[in-house]
DNA sequence: CTCCTGCGTAGACACTGTCTACTTCCAGTC
DNA sequence: GACTGGAAGTAGACAGTGTCTACGCAGGAG
């Protein structure tokens, strides 16, 4: 194992144990067994190692969301990503933390803009109709902002039980828009 | 006005210019005026400060929220959630580090705890039937989550008006679900 | 007048990420 | 085998950070 790699894999128990600010450049490279300046030989910049991080734990994400979009499991795909929100949420934020990451380097956006494609395609699939792009990111705001507060505990003083709001969300995207009906024109 | 208010509107702006990684509680108190020992008068940590900040913010959202929520504007408060997502990305992504703001006071779920109350109420009148929790949470999930992706500009590489999304998600959420049928069991 | 409390200053402290020499090691070339 | 060059790691310095402590200074209460 390289050196370089075994610096993302100490940085990620790290940071899945103390979360993001209680650890440091310092105590990563301390902790691999190299001094505080090794880790520039790998990554220019703190911020760098911490984006490699973020896409490790990525492709390990997509290595379970995309055959579930692949085989077309709606239901199989977002209960993995709210599985990973909700088991590991410092690395969960990490992802989301676009402030850091943007910049320096991970290109993250190339394996979520493909999930984003995919479920397209799967939500055409199984409604057996072409959705419209923004049915689309609709249904990809419901299940990121889910796993999103899901993460971060948000939903618990509710006493609701995430995957239960997942299969209440998948069903209303997932089927044909009812007809304009009473209430809708409410508003 | 006083001198803890100072540091709270200075530090608001210079958050939205700088970004959340760009200033300190040192830059801060500088550009106040003050000496960079003068905020541990007012609150006891940097992350206070910044809680404060948070607070505030989230108080000028609320006042926009609660009262479309009260008139059952689903769509109005749904959009100003947005606009504030959109046009103050610094703001809104602080307000959702919950890693800052947790124990550092600011005390924000009083806020959007009462926000998660008025949607269900108001979905159930605008529904005219009893919405599940689950229903009012998968709601709440799409648009706090379309708000993160936009605020963040994920969405521009794909095109889509988050506003139209916005449309589309509510329509799914707020009008009655359809019986089941054809697609909906293949998963 | 004497406290004393609220507010601010200035300096120290440990810690951070980055930068700059200096060493070590080892594969490739003559 | 000797030499060289580049990659990898070490150790120290540096400016900047948040926090802590000692001190100053006003102004009201007793």
């Amino acid at each position: 194992m390289s050196a370089r790699d075994r610096l993302v894999t100490v940085g990620t128990e790290l940071l899945e144990e103390h979360g993001l600010a209680g650890i440091s450049l310092r105590s990563i490279a301390s902790a691999a067994g190299v001094s505080h300046g090794a880790p520039r030989r790998h990554f220019p910049t703190y911020d760098a190692l911490l984006a490699a991080i973020a896409r490790r734990a990525l492709e390990e994400l997509d290595e379970r969301v995309a055959p579930a979009l692949a085989a077309d499991d709606l239901r199989a795909a977002a209960a993995a990503y709210l599985d990973f929100a909700r088991r590991r949420p410092e690395l969960f934020a990490l992802i989301a933390r676009h402030d850091l990451l943007e910049g320096a380097g991970g290109n993250l956006r190339e394996i979520t803009g493909r999930w984003f494609a995919d479920l397209g395609a799967a939500l055409a699939r199984t409604t057996r109709r072409t959705p419209a792009p923004e049915e689309v990111l609709a249904l990809w705001s419901g299940v990121h902002g889910l796993a999103a507060l899901t993460s971060r505990r948000a939903t618990e003083p509710t006493g609701i039980d995430p995957d239960r709001a997942l299969v209440v969300l998948l069903d209303k995207h997932s089927t044909p828009a009812p007809r304009s009906r009473g209430a809708a024109k409410s508003w």
